[in-house]
RNA sequence: GCCUUGGUGGCGGAAUUGGUAGACGCGCUGGAUUCAAAAUCCAGUUCUUUCGGGAGUGUGGGUUCGAUUCCCACCCAAGGUACCA
């Protein structure tokens, strides 16, 4: 008998469904608390022990929150839109949807059991079309609005045109592609309509263009730079190749300096500000022009050390920019044909391989130095990228180590511009104590004071100007995917055109592939009911394209990260059909006050989101800047791999431990759950696992195979992926929030072993047997002893402070001490141990809602107030005071400044440390503290 | 290379503003209870020692009466990022 914990954790569950005990209502007097946990993609793998993690942690907040006389939102839901599911669906022909559903139940189940206290009326799933009628009313939103630089907002693009028709587009600065053109207002006026909208297309928020993207052949997608790792794709490490594609991209470059800046207001971990602010990428420099020789274009190079002109020797052009094939020199045409071509069937792998390998060509063409007049060769060269700056570099190889190599490499000529520097091994890049030379205007100047002086010069003379550049691009927001949010876009004349709110959601139609079409168009390119009737505003056959007044849909559908920049205002309203959420569930939840989920995110979700806020800010529509004010990230729970050892070309597997060089051996995963923990794999097992070991033959050592083991992150492909339901069943969800708080501060990345499982365990039955013995109730309401609250109440001075410091490690710990201690005293008094069940309760909430019953209380303990620490009952007699000297004769007493003059006699005598120092150099003197003097006889 | 975080027993990890380093748990050792086991309880557990002590928080310095904590240099690990001009 004893703790059952089964009996307990199902009766309690059912009451908090049954009761609705955690759904939060959109008003109450109680101040509002916003907690949100980045909400799963629902794979078929199920929950794993590494999910809960950061739920249990958020779970534990909001329940203290609870207690604390909050009204806490914190709801839950599920990020349903993704590759997974549809790859499922290409081999299997099942609908994405059919899986996701499948999925989502399963998660669902698992979640129940843990005992969260999430309001799950208010769940949302980022495919449902409920839900992503609002994702694409703000891409409309987006397609709709410009950045105007002047007000640095979005404006409706209404007023664009309004300046357009008045004055043009020479006055007006707002963000825009490099390729739109300047115009007067009498020839915007007389502009057709698609020449109108294509230049609108080059300032919205969303616009199209011919951008070169990564091309992944694999799944037949496109990626955003962050989904490639090391060159190949993050999902499935395909090959990826550039690829030039008419694209929707996100205008997040306008956004660069804000989402700098708000990185300033917001309480998130400095590591994780730093991975955003290097993203962003801000270099602070100059604008220089260079005249071509025998041409009119300029070539326009970005710089951060304009000081450094005059060392400038050559220029370098990427490979790819268009300039290039304007000014070669026809003798040299050949060869710059022919390394441009050469550049483009490297893959982005093959070019960041070679660092070390110089290539380039000399275009035959010559620019002017602008101050000097001096002619300089123009080269290109594949170290120079297209994409970054302006695509073009003065190369200074006194001053950068690439140019340095590629001068020797080519044998350019080298200028010195830096005084008393020797340059002969190699380039002088640091910025400090340089002092300028052989520089004209700019000789015996500091580096700082010479790049104002540079930057005054060149805008004086127009040779250049201040400039900030950003390494963050605009965000392409096309997939070639079916499992996506369909963009809701017509095509007329070769133009986009957005479908208004009233025709939203555009929901996907059915296909029958899953795949690309044979001519290479987007999965749904094979919907056969998929164009737009512009006049009954419906979505119609494909065979009616004929008709004047019905177009073609877009075919791209939505990235994954569409639904998660925004899917958190949702859960304050997720029902209302009417809008996305109402002005009074936004005014009263406001944002997220404490944003729980793994640092993966960093340059990906939580950068798009924060976008998506300032846009959706500017519009008037969220009401602050920023939607997160702090944040803390959990730390992964990484997997115990198992590994055999297969000698080449056979089906022979030799134990671990005789192995001397694993080189010659292939290592293959093989199922944790077949290995014993000390490491003995059961072979039969194996065997049964998969027909591909059913013939192996195995090499044992001292009768048994040994197998070798790798903590690596849990992933279904790798075999090791620890499911939470056995624990849950084996200790109950108690145990196992309990024990996943016990492993370690929770920003930690920790590999999950259970053998400390057991210590948690029994505390939880320590715990229990202060109420019952040998299944008797034994709790009295005697005067409890001295001892017994001293004990209570330094737990909850500790718990209560640890709790908000989000230390739940050391909470656990506290407990344990408490409950041995009490246990030790024999103390069953009743008040004593009210208070502690409620401030168990966050963290094993079951166990503390049946104690709590019988206890004698009615109600759930949920939203009874959280313990107060009474400090009186924290005093001790004495110990010893320690005392503080920092050097300048001034004392600090560390305990109290209250206590009177003969008590601090004898607390500075009783430290001896203190006493010896003193007796050596201040004998019978005045000893200063702070507010008070003191004699101190020694 | 650069940025961020960290480095403490056999292990996971504690340590308030600089004040008895190693809380709590695991593991291990011994004991009680038991025919026995499970369960439970008690004691011990940084290393070393000639049993007086001595050493000890990645390494080497510094500040201080006193440093895991503060400062400088270096080493190592994890995560991020990169021909970024």
């Amino acid at each position: 008998m004893g703790y059952s914990f089964s009996t307990i954790e199902k009766k309690w569950q059912a009451y908090w469904a049954k009761n609705q005990t955690f759904k939060a209502e959109n008003y109450s007097e109680k101040p509002k608390y916003y907690i949100l946990d980045m909400f799963p993609y629902p794979s078929g793998a199920g929950l794993h022990v590494g999910h809960p993690l950061g739920y249990i942690a958020s779970d534990i907040f909001s329940r203290y929150k609870r207690h604390k006389g909050f009204n806490v939102l914190h709801p839950q839901g599920y990020d349903s839109f993704g590759l997974p599911a549809e790859q499922y669906a290409i081999q299997t022909g099942q609908h994405p949807a059919k899986t996701t559903q499948d999925n989502i139940a399963r998660y669902r189940k698992q979640l129940d059991k843990m005992g969260f206290s999430f309001d799950w009326t208010r769940e949302v799933r980022t495919s449902d079309p409920s839900f992503y009628k609002w994702t694409q009313w703000i891409f409309l939103l987006m397609f709709d609005h410009y950045y105007c630089n002047e007000k640095d907002k979005a404006l409706s693009i209404k007023t664009l045109i309004n300046r357009f028709e008045k004055e043009g587009n020479i006055k007006v600065n707002a963000v825009c592609n490099n390729d739109v053109e300047i115009f007067t207002e009498n020839q915007w006026n007389s502009f057709e309509e698609v020449k109108q909208q294509q230049i609108l297309l080059g300032y919205r928020m969303a616009y199209l263009s011919n951008t070169e993207v990564n091309w992944c052949a694999g799944l037949g997608t496109v990626l955003a730079n962050d989904e490639i790792i090391n060159g190949v794709s993050e999902r499935g490490g395909f090959q990826v190749t550039k690829k030039k594609m008419n694209q929707w991209s996100m205008r997040i470059g306008a956004y660069a300096e804000r989402l700098l800046s708000g990185l300033e207001t917001i309480e998130w971990s400095d590591s994780l500000k730093e991975m955003q602010r290097n993203w962003i990428g801000k270099s602070v420099g100059a604008k220089v022009f260079f005249p071509v020789e025998g041409h009119h274009k300029k070539i326009e190079v970005f710089t951060t050390r304009p000081d450094t002109i005059f060392g400038v020797t050559f220029m370098t052009l990427a490979p790819e920019l268009d300039l290039v094939k304007e000014i070669t020199h026809p003798n040299q045409k050949e060869f710059v044909n022919s390394y441009i071509e050469q550049t483009k069937q490297k893959t982005q792998r093959e070019r960041t391989a070679d660092v070390n390998n110089i290539s380039g060509v000399f275009t035959g063409a010559f620019a002017f130095h602008p101050f000097t007049g001096d002619r300089l060769p123009i080269w290109i060269g594949d170290y120079v990228l297209a994409d970054y700056g302006t695509g073009a570099v003065m190369a200074v190889p006194c001053g950068d180590q690439r140019d340095f190599d590629f001068a020797k490499h080519f044998e350019i000529p080298i200028k010195n511009i830096f005084k008393d520097i020797s340059i002969k091994e190699q380039a002088f890049t640091e910025k400090a104590k340089t002092i300028i030379f052989n520089s004209d205007f700019l000789n015996d100047l500091p580096y700082e004071k010479a790049i104002k002086v540079v930057i005054n010069a060149l805008e004086k003379n127009k040779y250049g100007e201040r400039t900030i550049n950003y390494r963050l691009r605009d965000a392409i927001f096309s997939r070639q995917r079916f499992w996506g949010e369909p963009i809701p876009i017509y095509y007329k004349g070769g133009m986009p055109f957005a479908l208004t709110i009233e025709n939203l959601p555009l929901k996907l139609p059915e296909v029958e592939k899953y795949l690309p079409t044979p001519e290479g168009s987007p999965p749904l390119g094979n919907a056969s009911v998929w164009a737009w009737d512009a006049v009954s505003k419906k979505v119609v056959s494909n065979s009616l394209i004929n008709n004047e007044t019905v177009f073609p849909l877009e075919l791209n559908t939505m990235p994954g990260w569409a639904g998660s920049s925004w899917y958190f205002y949702r859960y304050m309203d997720s029902k209302n059909s009417n809008t996305l959420v109402s002005k009074e569930a936004i005014e009263y939840w406001e944002d997220v006050d404490l944003y729980l989920g793994g640092s993966e995110h960093a340059t990906g979700h939580l950068l798009y989101s924060r976008f998506w806020q300032k846009f959706l800010f500017d519009l008037g529509i969220f009401p602050f800047e920023e939607y997160a004010k702090k944040l803390i990230n959990q730390g992964m729970i990484l997997g115990t791999s198992a590994i055999i050892y297969r000698k080449p070309g056979t089906q022979t597997y030799v134990s671990k431990d005789l192995i001397s060089d694993s080189k010659n051996f292939e290592p293959i995963r093989v199922d944790v759950s077949l290995v014993n923990i000390s490491n003995e794999l059961d072979i039969e097992g194996l065997r049964n696992w998969q027909p591909q070991f059913m013939e192996s033959e195995f090499e044992l050592s001292e009768g048994i195979y040994r197998v070798g083991r790798e903590v690596e992150k849990m992933s279904k492909s790798k075999y090791n992926v620890v499911s939470p339901d056995e624990i849950c069943e084996q200790y109950g969800a108690d145990t196992l929030r309990m024990y996943e708080m016990f492993l370690g501060p929770i920003e930690q990345a920790k590999p999950w072993n259970t053998s400390g499982i057991s210590g948690v365990h029994n505390f939880l039955k320590k715990y229990w047997r202060l109420f019952y013995k040998d299944d008797q109730w034994i709790v009295n309401e005697q005067q409890p002893a001295k001892k017994a609250l001293k004990i209570l109440h330094e737990t909850i001075k500790k718990i209560s402070s640890d709790i908000e410091k989000f230390s739940f490690n050391t909470c656990v710990s506290s407990f344990m001490i408490c409950v041995n201690e009490l246990t030790l005293l024999e103390c069953h008094n009743k008040e004593i141990l009210s208070q502690l069940t409620v401030l168990l309760s966050p963290f094993a909430p079951h166990i503390a809602e049946e104690i709590w019953e019988k206890l004698g209380n009615k109600e759930s303990i949920t939203n009874n107030c959280f313990p107060i620490v009474n400090e009186i009952y924290l005093l001790e007699e004495t110990k010893n005071y320690p005392v503080s000297f920092n050097g300048k004769m001034r004392f600090t007493l560390l305990l109290s400044l209250t206590l009177d003059n003969d008590s601090i006699q004898e607390a500075v005598l009783n430290d001896s440390r203190t006493l010896e120092y003193l007796q050596g150099k201040i004998p019978k003197k005045w000893i200063i503290v702070p507010n008070k003097i003191i004699n101190i006889v020694c």
